[in-house]
RNA sequence: GGGGAUGUAGCUCAGCGGGAGAGCAUCGCGUUCGCAACGCGGGGGUCGGGGGUUCAAAUCCCCUCAUCUCCA
């Protein structure tokens, strides 16, 4: 039976079973920051096994789409090495809200392995929690399991949570015994044993208890399932081969890879563990980059480029040279493709992604390859042959040069690594990371959130209103920016004084999806007041930051809420041209474009996306033109409720990692887009007014940021930038055409003359008689001693006064003095020839030790300089009897 | 979140307390029938940004930003 068929046979059976079947979610978990990539299918029902989301529907099934890379149970170092271990894989499941419990859970699972799978009852074995009575008699009794098959274990096997607190729950496992031709062969093999004869392949959670903070459990009024199957695990089981790797899930990439590097698999270990990484990984690399994950360094984008890098890596042993992951992804995006559309839809962008991170990579390497070379030949030189574990991991800490690599490559030139060395180091760099980030993730959700506050938002429609305050809150203060988190459940808040307020409805757009708040005025007889922003901690919850200007405002008082409606019409304006925006840039630069992130306020959008190269001035120019022209054509802008899948089957532009219920907000503009949305909007898009890109940059890696403007905001604009050449053209006294040339010309002017002043300056101050500055020559003995006072901006003029000055001595002593700020600088500089007898640095010092001045330098020049301008004459006096020896 | 590394001319980098440099690229001149090559000359720098220490900071210290990299 094929992979294929086993996961649409699982998702029939359940459909056939009263079960919704819910398309796998994005590998990017929906706003769950504790979690770095989906991993289980309960993920995406998370809330609605904690009660705070309800859906249409009490029984669910799903084939998602999981990576696991890293943690405890899932060293990256293993996969490949291991027949089971995968970055990427998919989970089979079925899910019940309340609705069924135990026994249908394990009815149906029963039915499905051996009724429709057709696997031989005599193979399989069960396991329960220890106490769990109820799951050993349905087994037992329901089913007809022998007792002997049927084992308890205790909590680390056999009892699932979600975390510290909330639902939890025993579960029972389905195991598959292949037979004691597999796995350790010893006479004590059992269930519990490590190796590959028992395989787990389902597990059943009874999720029937909520843990509270102090760790107690107490039954949950309607309990819930959720199961959970390997596809390429039961796959292998059902293809009776032993490894994952030799189901047909994997084979197609593997005959690739075999093709490719004209090995055949099989042919050694070394060879098959590469080939098993690159199948693995160039799977998790194509879903993770069409999830939109790019390749960073740090979270999410880490871990891939980890695996990017891993997969390249062992590239090296099949002799792959070049770029060749992205093939392998393709190779992936083919055979998934059909189950897994974005695959395909977004194939062109996951090829550039993974291609340029394979280049980046190979830059790493050379530069790494470099300083290997170095650290090798010193150790050489230094009669050794082991290269220190310290090195060892600066080219892997710093460089980012794998160590494995440097084994290789030493060991070729007959050297070896100290791996001791440098596990010490990577476990020293561990306990720093872990001890830095054991003090974060102390404070929870603040007072006032734990209440069931409520607001209805009316402010789509209207933009005033009558509601009654239901709960007021202080403003903590002294803080930059006070969250509502922080403050306390107050009754009022007085004249002058600012607060949350939360009221049972509200006209006002609270700050989420990228729109900033709205701001405007509360009011009733005897209060004014004004909300200088509006929030949306909660998924109902809208609260108004409020400055009281006159009165009191009390909770369960009625007031009349104003939006301030011409901020609110310019914030709509700008909302309404992003999405024009975002399908322009689709359409001018491809559908590799997706949000990644957004601001819109009343001046200005600015708008994030995925792409791989900075836009060109045509490119800007087009989307600009493609904008506008949709403005012009004056759209429709359509706001609908639907079906989260019907506005799919749309089109609908949707976020990677936004979360959406079943019901969601598409907001269409004539036939250009569809998005889903929250935000608020213009009518028609000719409300929009002229729609101008303000700037283009770069923000992270992939990622570039648009700035632009709408309506007013562009007429703004516009007049400045008329007023600004108008005023050039008064200043230059040219036409607004010629400006630039004008420009051109004196600044080419100025610059010239600045370098004809300079010059001037200094022959000026280098030459003789009193024209900027006097001077002193003194000569005895041979030796010339040159005083010179001049007016210099800086010390380096003071430097090349000093220069000319040597020149013109040929040989001697100069001493320049210039006042600077408002302190004294004096340089001291000996002629060459001078060197034998003086020292520049030394005269500087006696100097400065006679009249407290500081400075210092090197033989032929010396800096010093001192805050009394009338101790200079001395300082001469220092100078002349240092190098005349009081002759003079 | 924590650690390490790197930001200097258009590019690749050297300099790491006392005059901002090299190679490549570019422009001009020369050489040549012409080109390549060569020779000579020129332009191009907020030494990532901000503070501080110092007589003097590209250079030392602190902060910050960006990129690379490892750990969590």
């Amino acid at each position: 039976m094929k992979g294929s068929e086993v996961r649409s046979k699982f998702l029939r059976y359940f459909e056939e079973m009263g079960h919704t079947v819910v398309p796998s979610s994005s590998l990017v978990p929906a706003s769950d920051p504790s979690l770095l990539f989906t991993n289980a299918g309960m993920v995406q029902f998370k809330s609605v096994f904690l009660g705070s989301e309800k859906r249409p529907y009490t029984r669910a099934t799903s084939s998602q789409k999981c990576v696991r890379a890293g943690g405890k149970h899932n060293d990256l170092e293993n996969v490949g090495v291991t027949a089971r271990h995968h970055t990427f894989f998919e989970m089979l499941g079925n899910f019940s809200f309340g609705d069924y419990f135990k026994e249908g859970a394990i009815g149906y699972a029963w039915d499905f392995l051996v009724n429709v799978l057709g696997l031989d009852p005599e193979r399989l074995w069960v396991t329960v929690y220890k106490d769990d009575d109820e799951a050993h008699d349905i087994w037992q009794d329901k089913i007809g399991v022998r007792p002997e098959r049927i084992v308890r274990l205790g909590e680390k096997d056999n009892f699932w949570s979600m975390g510290d607190t909330g639902p939890c729950g025993p579960c029972s496992e389905i195991i598959y015994d292949q037979g004691p031709g597999v796995g350790c062969g010893r006479p004590e093999c059992n269930i519990e044993c490590e190796c590959d004869r028992y395989l787990e392949i389902w597990n059943l959670v009874f999720m029937q208890y909520n843990r509270d903070e102090s760790g107690r459990l107490s039954p949950l009024p309607r309990p819930n399932i959720d199961t959970g199957m390997g596809l390429e695990r039961i796959t292998a089981v059902l293809q009776g081969v032993h490894s994952n790797y030799d189901t047909d899930l994997f084979i197609p990439i593997i005959d690739y890879l075999a093709r490719l590097s004209g090995i055949s698999y099989g042919s050694s270990d070394d060879t098959d563990i590469a080939m098993r990484v690159i199948s693995d990984h160039a799977r998790a690399s194509a879903f993770l980059v069409s999830d939109g994950v790019l390749p960073s360094n740090e979270g999410r984008g880490y871990v891939l480029r980890r695996i990017i890098r891993r997969a390249l890596r062992h590239g090296k042993t099949l002799g792959l040279k070049g770029s060749f992951l992205s093939n392998v992804a393709g190779v992936v995006a083919e055979e998934m493709g059909d189950v897994y559309p974005e695959l395909k839809s977004r194939w062109g962008f996951v090829d550039k992604v993974i291609s340029s991170e394979e280049e980046r990579f190979l830059k790493t390497l050379d530069k790494g390859l470099a300083m290997l070379d170095q650290v090798m030949s010193t150790v050489r030189q230094s009669g050794r042959n082991v290269i220190p574990g310290e090195d060892v991991f600066r080219l892997y800490d710093t460089y980012g040069f794998p160590w494995d690599l440097t084994a290789d490559i030493a060991k070729s030139k007959g050297l070896e690594i100290d791996r001791d060395g440098f596990d010490r180091e990577m476990e020293k760099q561990r306990e720093l990371a872990r001890a830095a980030s054991s003090f974060s993730s102390i404070s929870s959700s603040g007072p006032g959130m734990t209440r069931n506050l409520h607001t209805d938002f009316f402010g789509y429609d209207s933009l005033s209103l009558n509601a009654r305050v239901s709960a007021v809150f202080t403003i903590q203060s002294g803080k930059e920016n006070p969250t509502f988190q922080d403050g306390q459940e107050v009754g009022s808040i007085p004249e002058g004084a600012e607060g949350f307020i939360v009221t049972d409805a509200t006209p006002f757009y609270g700050e989420s999806g990228g729109q900033v708040g709205d701001t405007g005025t509360m009011r009733a007889p005897g209060l004014d007041a004004v909300v200088v922003d509006t929030l949306k901690p909660a998924q109902d919850l809208i609260v108004h930051r409020v400055k009281v200007k006159k009165g009191v405002l009390k909770k369960g008082q009625d007031l009349l809420l104003e939006v301030d409606a011409e901020r609110r019409m310019a914030i709509m304006r700008h909302h309404s041209a992003t999405h024009l925006l975002q399908s322009a840039l689709r359409q001018v630069l491809g559908d590799h474009v997706h949000q990644s992130g957004s601001l819109v306020t009343e001046t200005r959008l600015r708008f994030d996306f995925t792409h791989f190269a900075a836009l060109s001035n045509e490119e800007v120019d087009r989307i600009e033109d493609l904008v506008n022209t949709h403005v012009l054509r004056d759209l429709p802008i359509k706001v609908e409720i639907l079906p989260r899948e019907q506005a799919m089957q749309m089109g609908a532009m949707a976020l990677f990692s936004e979360k959406y219920g079943d019901e969601v907000r598409v907001v269409t503009m004539g036939d250009v887009s569809v998005e889903l949305c929250g935000g608020t909007h213009c009518t028609s898009t000719g409300q929009i007014g002229l729609v101008k890109i303000i700037s283009e940059a770069g923000v992270a890696s992939g990622i570039r940021r648009i700035e632009a403007i709408a309506g007013l905001q562009s007429l703004r604009l516009f007049r400045e930038l008329s007023l600004t050449v108008d005023r050039l053209s008064d200043a230059l006294k040219c036409t607004k055409d010629e400006v630039l040339d004008r420009v051109e010309t004196v600044k080419r002017q100025v610059k010239d003359q600045d370098r004809k002043i300079k010059e001037l300056k200094l022959s000026l101050m280098a030459g003789s008689g009193h024209g900027d500055g006097d001077e002193d020559m003194i000569e005895s003995g041979g030796v010339r001693l040159l005083v010179k006072r001049i007016d210099a901006d800086n010390p380096s003029q003071m430097r090349e006064a000093g220069d000319r000055l040597k020149q013109r001595i040929k040989s001697g002593v100069v001493f320049v003095v210039s006042p600077i700020k408002n302190k004294v600088t004096f340089i001291i500089m000996l002629t060459e020839d001078m060197a034998q007898r003086f020292d520049a640095g030394m005269l500087m010092k006696r100097i400065c030790s006679e009249l407290n001045g500081r400075g210092g330098g090197k033989k032929l020049f010396a800096q010093g300089g001192m805050d009394d301008p009338s101790s200079i004459d001395r300082a001469v006096e220092v100078l002349k009897q240092e190098i005349f020896g009081g002759v003079v």
